[in-house]
DNA sequence: CGATAGATCGGCT
DNA sequence: GCCGATCTATCGC
């Protein structure tokens, strides 16, 4: 689309937070397959739920300890990706759902369903339509295939726990865009 | 609906 | 060895 506006250069020099509440509403596509964002979480080094939690270097996180504006993608529960975006001081947004714009012939194949919100509701479910795996670990979110774009309005947030933790399950750091039918679950 | 079990394996202690 | 930033199928109300 003519209209789409590439995010300004430092979006991701912030701290997660911030970012995580600045991606709701934007566009977000790789190989042109994608959607508006729509379901984000936090991380950062004082989480005890962050993989970085510390600043504890591992071979799993090395790319969180690089610049900001990259992919951190892993595995999780030995079958799943989860993609995230690196932002300031070793923090990361996890990418928990897409509403599905872009390439939805695409996604439906891959993921083996034509329900429109079985298609990215969930990080596991948006690697497999996007095709994003560890390939994707470590490049810039700011070139080809990635693609972003701002938002077109300013997005009316919801604020929650984030989903599936054990550790500090109460912190209030999963954003949505209020009301939208493809979030992963429904606010409390 | 909500709750629960099972799949499946790399990373870390 | 244990466990996880998940998903699906299946059970029960």
């Amino acid at each position: 689309m003519s209209s789409r506006k590439p995010l300004p250069r430092d979006f991701f020099a912030r701290d997660a937070d911030t970012v995580a509440r600045a991606l709701i509403g934007t566009t977000l596509t790789f190989r042109g397959v994608g959607g508006i964002i729509v379901e984000t979480e936090s991380y950062d080094s004082g989480d005890p739920a962050s993989h970085a939690y510390e600043r504890r270097q591992t071979k799993r996180n090395a790319v969180m300890f690089g610049a900001p504006g990259h992919a951190y993608v892993y595995r999780i529960y030995g079958m799943h990706w989860c993609l995230n975006f690196v932002c300031r001081d070793v923090s990361a947004v996890l990418i928990r759902a897409l509403e599905p714009r872009d390439g939805i012939a695409s996604m439906q194949a891959r993921r083996g369903t034509e329900t429109s919100k079985l298609l990215c509701s969930g990080p596991g479910r948006l690697c497999q339509a996007l095709a994003i795996s560890d390939a994707q670990n470590g490049k810039a979110l700011a070139a080809p295939p990635f693609a972003l774009y701002r938002a077109t309005d300013e997005a009316e947030l919801s604020v929650g726990p984030r989903i599936g933790l054990t550790k500090a399950a109460e912190a209030q750091r999963r954003f949505g865009l209020k009301d939208s039918p493809f979030l992963s679950k429904r606010f409390p």
